[in-house]
DNA sequence: ATGTTGTTGTCCGAAAACGGCGAGTAATAC
DNA sequence: GTATTACTCGCCGTTTTCGGACAACAACAT
């Protein structure tokens, strides 16, 4: 009898190069559940589980999203996104979605959006935990004083994202303006 | 941009009716993952969040299958199934489809056939979460002295399944030979 | 027969540790 | 006197750990 024992239903995913390094990318078959730079924290343990894809549609939508986005011809991605997480890290990676390129938020003023104004670091915590690097823009959230902080890809990719979105430097100049948090 | 939010795959479920009741039938889409008696013990709660399926494959092959069973003219189901659990159960699982029809087994004896001689309520506890009644048969497992101690889905039910294989009465009179254990 | 005890994987709940922070205070640098 | 830095402490979802209870048993003692 034909008997399958494991578990883990791992989905697709496929790999491809960029200017900060291999991305690779999952996906459930119809939407994208993953972004993550090759090294990342919070790298998934379990991708090689699933099945090498190369012709995923949405696969080939975001690749080419990403190019024009690397050359700053993308200002928007639109592309079907499936995020998978608790509750609370849904509501902050939503959060998330709605920061403009160009501009950034405190880990402070992302709290106050979701209603949880005390809960500064429990939101730094999902941020953190974003699957979807670059398209769930969390490299958008600086520390209240402006301070990169953190990004689980490395700060130097932080960097890079911030400068070809225009953001001038480190020192909380926002190249736009938010309704107030 | 499409953004859809939940994460539990509860895949696929179908239903029939046998002379044992009602039957829950649930896949991953390619294998067969649990065959539920309804009303039974340890029923899925999750099922009906998954999605209802008439025309899968494996659905049609395992009712099927069943039907022959259940008239004493198939000895053994040959279907594609998938055994999700902890490594444990699975051994235990695994040592449970050696079993063959008209055979029975005690608990203490499928314990020492796992490797685990002293593990016997483990084994209880682990035969009892059975995800494929009737398929994986562990129906086929009594206590040391041939009483029919415990079922899922019920005695009744279990007693009915021996008789039908053929299996004489509860004092451990059993149809057939194994090796030893 | 009935009761008692040994054994072991799993489930569940509680408790503690852990962060991609921020506000407030205190200690330095001009 | 300002302006920076350094440090402390509160905050709160998540994850991990830990301990106890439980169970489709079986062997042994009465």
């Amino acid at each position: 009898m034909a008997v399958s024992v494991s578990q883990a239903n791992a989905g697709y995913f496929t790999e491809f190069d960029t200017l900060l390094g291999r991305v690779t990318l999952i996906s459930n078959g119809a939407a994208l559940t993953g972004f993550y730079f090759s090294g990342q924290k919070y790298f998934p343990t379990a991708v090689h589980c699933g099945e090498r894809n190369e012709t995923l549609p949405v696969f080939a939508q975001a690749q080419r999203q990403y190019r024009q986005y690397e050359q700053g011809d993308l200002r928007e991605f639109d592309l079907p996104l499936r995020l998978n997480g608790t509750a609370f890290q849904q509501k902050v990676w939503q959060a998330l979605l709605t920061i403009p390129m160009g501009c950034t938020l405190s880990y402070g003023q992302l709290a106050r959006a979701i209603g949880a104004p005390a809960a500064v670091r429990a939101v730094g915590a999902a941020v953190g935990r974003n699957p979807l690097s670059v398209i769930v823009p969390c490299h958008r959230v600086l520390g209240a004083n402006g301070s990169l902080t953190g990004y689980a890809g490395g700060l130097s990719r932080k960097q890079r994202l911030l400068e070809l979105e225009g953001v001038a430097g480190q020192k909380g100049e926002c190249g736009c303006r938010q309704a107030s948090y």
